[in-house]
DNA sequence: CTGAAAGCGCTTACAG
DNA sequence: CTGAAAGCGCTTACAG
């Protein structure tokens, strides 16, 4: 079942090694032979099996993308443009891309993905935050890593992140240009290294604009430790409000947090961006569907994934190799949300 | 590199046969030495290497995933939904899911996905429309394979498909409970297969309501031959106004086409839903956040994904069974865009 | 109940 | 420049 390279020899009359070479381009062949065999090649189509070759170069050609379940269920699309990004980038290099998604509370080593088990990667991508422990297994076991958007205390590992500091500037200076100032930050667990460096980048564009340090438990500053959702937005804005009642804009760690916030504020009859400007950060896909339309900053999802992709094959190639963090640039994309001359 | 059957063996003081023995279950192994073998196989943590199995096994273990880029790159997360379900049923197997995104001009079989070039995979799932050719292809190298929500003009082949007739019928019973009457639909492609099932619902349950036969033709029907996206909710819902200004409500395909209607209707000062109810359909994850909320038929995204991993199991292990389609069953859930009574 | 041996389809030193 | 042979790490008839 199945033509293999003993068919194809025989068929060119020559032995599988010069088939094999010929396919590879490695060694030398003479250019007629090469002919020969490459015509039988193309008339019957051959391709060689993956699963031997796997077996003879000890080397899969295949990537691990993990993902937790969570990040993969959540509503909006980012993880799975990221991992579009990723897929595209691996056709690239000859290579496929197997998915695993991971609970949050999964056994380690018992329950991993079936292709560490089975050593059937090359390398591995891991998007978002995963238990910790997965990594430090990863790292232990010595499989080529790249982590999108996540960082383990600690461990040196390559990462490929947003760039959140600059984000926050765009957004700040975007609001202090429009002579806002009284400007509140609504964000998730600290535990998250894109939150924590959304918040730095907001307080580091606060005191550059002149409008002081605000530290993390500043009345401006609604800081909650759960997964970033709708709640968050809607708690977090009352809560301002509440410390701070002629607030002018409030940004918000991403998206989610931001459409619940427009919901709370319109429900409080507040009138946006008019009394109170609203910023997201991640340009979801339905940033533009809320009402009204929400600034935000702009992630490039896609690129996220080629970077790593990129980054991993480098690391594959030459696993000695310095540890390095690249970091994707970041746009502001401005809607009526934040535009208060409408 | 690795600890290898052999090692097991040796240590065990057996044959690799006995090692493989007990690791598949399969023949009779001796309770004293399979004891002996597993606890060696456990000290050392063993797990066979996939591609040599997969080579001895004339079987990989892989399960292909094929998903057009359009899909992916679309802004819903439907098919990254469906996806995660196929994932998660997948593990069950004990199987690996490999993803590849195609192009809808892909070269065949130029072009096509690394895993069906090497063989890689023991079936295919397909989500969503792809090129047609490609699902011929498939079908003609008599590769296992599954559709989700998608199906070829006379192909046999195995199908799961959400219920759209069911679900339009409930979402005109829902609207006629509440003296609802002039109800339009708002479409796209009728190449696409479930946007064929969802009109036909429509007239089925617009007929069975009393309220006459809309043909395809008839000006309460917006019909439009292209990608649905919220422009044809847009021009879909500004046409209908023009033939039927005092329509009731709107029916919209799916949640994508109704939140370009609802914006549209925003921007003509039309009421939702005292003026006009809408509905739409998948209850994708921002149709809680148009303003007002969306009433949506819930299409169960994971369940698709599952289904659809069980169907393809089941064919592999039976090649010759008969071809099937599985139909996942929908809910309505009701929001404000369609409550009169608010 | 267990082991020796062949085979899965490739690649790659090695000889010539 | 090309071929014979060994090897990758498994599984599975086959013998005993």
């Amino acid at each position: 079942m199945g033509i293999t390279i003993k068919d194809i020899a025989t068929i060119a009359g020559v032995s599988t090694s010069t088939v094999s070479l010929v396919m590879s381009g490695k060694g030398y062949v003479s250019n007629k032979t090469r002919q020969k065999v490459q015509n039988v090649i193309d008339e019957y189509n051959y391709r060689p099996l993956l699963a031997a070759r796997q077996l003879a170069n000890n080397r899969t050609g295949n990537l691990g993308f993990i993902i937790s379940d969570v990040h993969l269920a959540r509503s909006e699309a980012f993880y799975s443009r990221v991992l579009h990004g990723a897929e595209l980038e691996a056709r690239n290099y000859d290579t496929s891309l197997i998915l695993s998604s991971v609970a949050m509370d999964l056994a380690i080593p018992g329950n991993i993905p079936r292709f560490l088990k089975g050593r059937d990667v090359d390398g591995v991508i891991v998007a978002g935050s995963v238990p910790d422990e997965l990594i430090r297994y990863l790292k232990n076991e010595n499989i080529p890593l790249v982590l999108i958007d996540y960082r383990v205390p600690n461990l040196k590992i390559d990462t490929v992140f947003m760039d959140n500091r600059s984000g926050l500037s765009l957004v700040i200076n975007h609001l202090v240009s429009q002579k806002i100032k009284k400007i509140a930050f609504i964000g998730g667990s600290n535990r998250h290294p894109s939150i924590k460096e959304r918040f730095e980048g907001y307080q580091i564009a606060m005191e550059h604009a002149g409008l002081g340090h605000i530290s993390r438990d500043e009345k401006y500053r609604y800081f909650i430790e759960s997964e970033t959702n709708m709640e968050v937005g809607i708690e977090g804005i009352s809560e301002v409000l509440k410390n701070v009642p002629d607030i002018e804009a409030v940004v918000c760690v991403n998206d989610t947090t931001a459409a619940g916030c427009i919901q709370q504020l319109r429900k409080l009859k507040k009138r946006i961006p008019k009394d109170i400007a609203v910023v997201g950060f991640d340009n979801n896909n339905y940033a533009s569907m809320t009402h009204p339309p929400l600034t935000s900053v702009q992630v490039p999802k896609i690129e996220l994934g080629v970077e790593a992709i990129r980054l991993l094959i480098s690391r594959i190639e030459n696993p000695q190799q310095i540890h390095q963090t690249r970091i994707i640039p970041v746009d502001l994309i401005i809607r009526e949300s934040s535009l208060k001359s409408i």
